[in-house]
DNA sequence: ACTGGCCATGGAAGAATCTTCCGAAAATAA
DNA sequence: TTATTTTCGGAAGATTCTTCCATGGCCAGT
């Protein structure tokens, strides 16, 4: 299973990394095989988990989301049950785009996207400093956007 | 150009952000329109900007990508030239993923993808530390990805 | 070098899909 | 109500998908 990708897969998959609506044909002709091999190589690289699925990216500002925060969270204990509660608690709030458990100064980071700061401001007293185990939060307001979710460089 | 969503351009987005490969028919049944309405309101989706590309997920880990990093940054001043300067040379490293400028003890925030810790070392000391204007970073080492790059929801 | 097995490839063709046109229905305004 | 605008779905030609099959390349073992 642990199969190679050769020039033409990652050409393929660099492709439909920028442009995952390219018909078949499309990207057939862009890497130089026919249609029908690039339709198996393509269904290899989802069967084999190479692709793990295709998003549309929703322009957060025009649906409401325009509000970026970056959260660092401590937790009271760094036992093994604490962290399990917390990312369980952690995986049903559908505003937090990541939720990383690092090495250094926090224990988590979150990435959390909402309407405005007022927004995040209920939703911080109300749901996250309510998690479980939860000992601080620093908060830290996103300013400008750089550089957001840009594509993977393989 | 300030269009409005009603519920079926709302159950378009949310559907096509969690499939983008969704056929025009398919999905047109999904939401109970027709596939002429569906594509049209498909294209208006595309057109007024709500969704801005279509992109394939690549497993970072199949592709040599598996290790993520959070690094917060400190500039030397506080300048608009000095935060331009950084902006337009980080968003020349391919690495990194997210970079915002944000409020509170760091100027920026950085999310970054490498192979390993070692690759992220060389990485650190060629090109971070010689970004124009970095005072001090701090580097947060993922060890676990509790949510990645969660879909948005709205 | 020859043989046989094993894959990957491209052509072809029926099935499915896209994309546009058009008239009808619904919404909006006067 | 009437006129105007917008949105809708059916239809159909053009395009695309998806699968089957025969061909050609590659490698291991004679």
């Amino acid at each position: 299973m642990a199969s190679r990708l050769d020039r033409i897969d990652l050409k393929m998959l660099r492709l439909l990394q920028n442009s995952g609506r390219l018909s078949n044909a499309e990207l057939a002709e862009m890497v130089g095989v026919s249609a029908a091999t690039c339709h198996r190589r393509t269904q290899r690289l989802f069967d084999e988990g190479f692709i793990t699925g295709v998003r549309a990216l929703v322009a957060p500002r025009r649906v409401g989301k325009g509000a970026l925060v970056m959260v660092g969270v401590v937790l009271d204990r760094s036992t093994p049950e604490s962290f399990a509660s917390f990312e369980t608690a952690i995986a049903r709030l559908k505003f937090v785009l990541d939720c990383h458990l690092v090495a250094g100064d926090f224990d988590y980071f979150l990435k959390i996207r909402v309407g405005d700061m007022e927004d995040f401001n209920r939703i911080h007293g109300e749901q996250l400093i309510a998690l479980p185990g939860v000992r601080q939060t620093r908060t830290f307001f996103v300013m400008k956007e750089v550089v957001d979710n840009a594509p993977l460089e393989f």
